[in-house]
DNA sequence: TTGAAAGCGCTAACAT
DNA sequence: ATGTTAGCGCTTTCAA
């Protein structure tokens, strides 16, 4: 093999060995204008040949439209956001759109970070995960002249749209539920909550309408650092050691639920007659335990859907521009640890 | 609030508001050259009163620099990939660059249009998981000029350089440990591998070293799909009904293992005794479970941080080029279902 | 320490 | 259907 200048290869490279204009060559490229099919062929024979990979920086620049969409979400562990990822992408697929994932650990100095990081690529919108963000990161969406799709979250201000559920209303309705079923001596399980504000909503509506019946949480339980079985089964014991007769345990999340479960069928706990249990977010993965969990499908699927279709719907000329703001409804799954038959 | 023109904000706007040159805007903005004191005080204020957020697409056309990894994997929803991803951005942190990350669905046509993708934005570098992959991909790699380090597996010729485990290599030793533990019924469950080249492997290296104790795999079960708890216990439901006398399953990964697990707890089968169980992977997440499932730690955290730092050392001016191929050597754990003591 | 000029590789807009 | 021209917004290089 001779040595190549091992410089990347250009439209004048591939315009040089079709013999084609270099104009004419970036029309065949990107498929648009017209070409006739001779020259058409040439060209991605040439292109082809070389293995020419095309420049999007450069294209870019020259058109000002970025294909990306940003995707900017605390975390990739907690087999939420994949989810909502996946939708996002079924969504963008067959579109010219690409989603780039951004990761903040529920920081938000690293959500500045990364957001200044993905706007200074200029993408063409922006799906970022709650709606409590700094100062900062806020004016940073609001100037940035794309479309800003917040998503998990209704219970706020939208800086534009906004696709998610009530978690207020999630907590009012799992409390609705336990209630109904004659459980009142109920404990909390969950984060600690000053950086995760859904987890926080669902507490406090939870607790409100806990209220309301005249209930009040008999304990609670906070832990720090990612959800895990183990993490379920330690928290169990520790709350049920200090306050031996509660009735119910709700868990802020299904992995620390399924722990709790494992736990008390471990120790011999009659669920759902003498305690029962409801955790959040129907973790399919998690079905095939001793017992169905009661949770709460928190629609992360269509979320990530909705907000890629209206970035999509944004694009079209002319479009309403109006900020959209869906609020779904969650599924109450009372499984076999909720109603007791 | 007076209506400014829509238009995003370019170093110029932020040079006539401080009336510093264009170029000495650059330059503060960056922390490069030699910019006095009171300038760099103009210039950082005018920046940030008028929220002006830089254009990569323009400094990385000017400077042919991107600062952007490109990190291709099949899945998010494995749990596998996501601590990977950890462990490069771990590594990256503190250095300037950044990871996008790429998902092929463990397809190879999508796998070639992601990477087209991703090269033409000319990252600095490659990470991608496993060596098997289209004559297009490969081509396109090697003619990248970037460094490219592929991940995950280490049975066979690397473009560039890589870090991983040998799978077979993993397969065998989990194949000596159940032969010593004294099992000699042994049924393989997994996925269907056409496409999943490093479970393929560890079936070789598994079966062959079986095959050279003079046992051979009594029975085996193949699933298509996400892993799952539910599938597990539905595998082994079939594969016991179908071969009663096994007494060790092996499953190709830790989800389904657990599934096993469950389902076997719930018919009341003694293990390890009367039957043995292992998955693959080392998922901390279940750890938790009734009886810890033996695994092999497939060292993931350190694949991405190793992985990271390879594409850092090829960043320094004048250092070693030649390839870099690590091989890390998986641990076993026997937990609660290998060992009969 | 600062500024002016020249392009990075491509595409919009306008010829032809 | 194809070619020409003039930038996109920044950084490199060179000059002051």
């Amino acid at each position: 093999m001779s040595t190549p200048p091992k410089r990347p290869l250009t439209l004048r490279d591939v315009s040089e060995a079709s013999g084609v204009s270099e104009m004419t060559v970036s029309r065949v490229l990107r498929g648009k204008g017209d070409v006739s099919e001779a020259t058409r062929k040439k060209v991605q024979e040439a292109a082809r040949a070389l293995g020419y990979v095309p420049n999007r920086i450069a294209g870019a620049l020259a058109s000002s439209h970025v294909n990306l969409v940003s995707v900017i979400i605390p975390s990739l562990g907690n087999m939420v956001f994949p989810e909502v990822l996946s939708g996002i992408s079924a969504t963008l697929d067959g579109s010219d759109l690409q989603p780039v994932i951004g990761i903040t650990d529920y920081q938000p100095e690293k959500e500045e970070k990364v957001l200044l990081e993905m706007l200074s690529w200029r993408p063409s919108g922006v799906i970022i995960a709650g709606l409590e963000r700094s100062e900062a990161s806020h004016s940073m969406l609001a100037a940035a002249g794309i479309p800003v799709v917040e998503i998990m979250d209704t219970d706020g201000e939208a800086i534009d749209s906004c696709v998610g559920i009530s978690h207020r209303r999630a907590g009012r309705m799992t409390a609705e539920a336990i209630l109904e079923a004659g459980y009142r001596k109920i404990g909390f399980l969950g984060t600690k909550m000053p950086q995760d504000h859904r987890a926080r909503k669902r507490f406090e509506g939870f607790t409100r309408t806990l209220g309301k019946a005249g209930i009040e949480i008999a304990d609670r339980e906070f832990y720090a650092g990612g959800s895990a079985l183990m993490k379920g089964r330690e928290m169990t014991e520790a709350i049920l050691s200090r306050s031996p007769d509660l009735d119910f345990l709700y868990y802020s999340n299904d992995m620390i639920g399924a722990g709790g479960l494992m736990y008390l069928l471990d120790k011999g706990y009659d669920i759902p007659g003498q305690i029962g249990l409801a955790g959040f977010n129907g973790v399919e993965l998690l079905g095939g335990l001793p017992r169905r969990l009661a949770t709460m499908d928190a629609c992360r699927r269509e979320i990530g859907e909705k907000a890629a279709q209206i970035i999509l719907d944004r694009k079209v000329e002319g479009a309403d521009p109006a900020p959209v703001h869906i609020e779904l409804t969650p599924k109450l799954q009372p499984g076999d640890t909720l109603l007791r038959t």
